[in-house]
DNA sequence: CGCCCACTTGATTAATATCAAATACTGTGG
DNA sequence: CCACAGTATTTGATATTAATCAAGTGGGCG
C-alpha cells in the first residue's frame, strides 16, 4: 500500500477512486540524504512534500546554536500540509535516515480535495494530530523528567509505528544519534546518554544500530506515564457518508 | 467587530455577507467564570467554541498533579476547531479571566465553510498559525532559560494582541497568577516569581495588578530572542479569488 | 592503520525544584 | 471601617536535576 494511503487509512478506509487520486496528486519523489535538510525557515512555501520512507524530523535553530527538535516524521506524513497559507516557514524539515520524498502542488491537492470530501477530511485529521502531539511535546519538554521523558517518546514512536503497521514487533528503526535525542528531549547530549543508559538498566529498552527494542511495554508506558488517545489513532470518519 | 471576524481579518478581508455568515453560525454564548474549566480531557467533542471576551488557556494535567498550560487563547480564537474528527479531546480549556464564550455546531460552520471557501480557508489559517505557535512553545519550554522564556511569552501575548488591536500602548490585561505563568513555562512558582522579578529589575516589564506592561519593548524582544515571523501575522489569501 | 565520530565516564558548576516561613493583598462579614 | 480568612507573592535555605567541561573509549570506514 502507498505511503500516503496507509497513513490515512488510521483515520478512515478508501475507495479505490479515492486511492488513486491521492496518489496521481504526488508528483516527483526524490531521494534525500541523511541529515540533509530539506525544508529551511524563511524559505516560501511552495510545494507539499510527503515523506515515503525513512525517519525526518522538524526542528528549529537558536541564535547561539541551540536545536530543538519540535517532532519526528514517519513514512506517510505531510510534511506542509497547507502551508501555502503561510507566508513563510517557521521551522526547518530534516531527513534524519536516508529519506524518500514526494512533492505536490498545493492546487492540485486542492483540487483532489475539493472532489473528495473525505480526503479532505483525512488531511484536516492529520493536521489536528500533528497539533495535538506537539501539545504533548511541550508537556514532555516542560513537565516531564529526562528518563520519563525519553520513555514517553519512544512510546511515541512505536505507537504511530504500530498504527501504520510497521512496527516489527517491539523493535523500530530509530537512527538518532543521542544529541538528536537530546535535542528532541530538551536536554544535553550527555544527559541524554545517562537518561538511555537508566532505561537500559532497567531493562525497559536496547538502544543502538538505530534500532530502538522495546523490552518492557507496560514498563515503558508505565514509566513514561504513556496514554495513547492523544495520537487520535482511532479511525472516526463515517465512511457511510461518503 | 465582531471577535471572530477582527480575528480572522488578520489573515483576510470579508464581505459584510461574509461577516454576517460567520456571526450567525455562532449561536449560544456563555459566560464562563474565572478558574473554571470549560472542556475537559476526555470529554466528547461536540460543539465549536469561540472565545468572544477574556483571557483563556488550554492545560494538561499529569496523574502526579503536575499541570502544563500548552497555549493561550484570546478573544477571537476557535477553542476546537475541527475537533468533530477526533474521538475524545486531549486537552482542558480553561478560563483565566472571566470569559464569554460562544458555541457553534460543527454542521453549521461546515456548511458555511462549503459556502465561502475564504472562510474555510481562513480557519485552515488559524490551525496552522495554533499548531507554529504550539511548536515555538516547545523550543520555548526546551532550550530557553527561564527569564528568556518569560520575555518570549510576554511578547507572543503582547504581539498577538497587537495585531487584535487590543494592546492598549505596550500594556494588556494578564490575568494569570505567578503559579500559572509556572505552569505555561515549565518551572515551578517559586522560580516564577524569581524570573518575573529579574524582568522587572532589569527594566523590561511591570506585571500585577492583573495586567502586563512593556517598559522596553526592544529589550525585551532581544531578551526572549523573539521573532514574531511564527505568527504568521500577515494577510495572505488573495482576495481577488474570493 | 588511523581518523573521525558517536558514545561513555567522571568531576564540577549552574539552573531550577523543593521546603518553609513571612509578607502582602482581596474580599467578606460584622 | 475593621477583623479575618484565604490566596498570592516574596524571601531564604537546601536539595535535585541537568549543563558544562574534560578526557577517554570504541566502532566504522577510507
Amino acid at each position: 500500500m502507498h505511503p500516503i494511503v496507509r497513513k490515512l487509512s488510521i483515520f478512515a478506509s478508501f475507495t479505490p477512486e479515492e486511492e488513486s487520486a491521492l496518489i496521481l496528486a504526488c508528483v516527483r519523489s526524490r531521494i534525500i540524504r541523511s541529515r540533509e535538510d530539506f525544508a529551511r525557515e524563511d524559505d516560501p512555501p511552495r510545494t507539499v512534500r510527503f515523506l515515503l520512507s525513512g525517519l525526518g524530523c522538524r526542528h528549529k535553530m537558536l541564535e547561539d546554536g541551540r536545536r530543538q527538535i519540535v517532532s519526528f516524521m514517519l513514512p506517510g506524513d505531510a510534511c506542509d500540509l497547507g502551508v501555502s497559507l503561510l507566508e513563510t516557514r517557521d521551522h526547518s524539515l530534516m531527513a534524519i535516515s536516508e529519506c524518500d520524498v514526494a512533492s505536490s502542488s498545493d492546487a492540485s491537492l486542492q483540487h483532489v480535495m475539493g472532489q473528495y470530501p473525505k480526503i479532505r477530511a483525512a488531511f484536516q485529521w492529520q493536521t489536528l494530530v500533528e497539533e495535538s502531539i506537539a501539545r504533548e511535546w511541550i508537556v514532555n519538554v516542560g513537565q516531564r523528567e529526562a528518563v520519563v521523558g525519553a520513555a514517553h517518546l519512544f512510546c511515541e514512536i512505536y505507537f504511530r509505528l504500530q498504527a501504520l503497521g510497521m512496527a516489527e514487533g517491539l523493535n523500530y528503526p530509530f537512527p538518532v544519534t543521542q544529541q538528536e535525542l537530546g535535542d528532541a528531549l530538551g536536554i544535553s547530549a550527555v544527559h541524554a546518554n545517562r537518561t538511555v543508559q537508566e532505561l537500559r538498566q532497567r531493562n525497559l529498552i536496547a538502544f543502538g544500530d538505530k534500532r530502538l527494542t522495546i523490552l518492557d511495554l507496560d514498563g515503558l508506558v508505565e514509566m513514561g506515564g504513556f496514554d495513547p488517545a492523544y495520537l487520535h489513532l482511532e479511525a472516526r470518519y463515517d465512511t457511510s457518508a461518503a
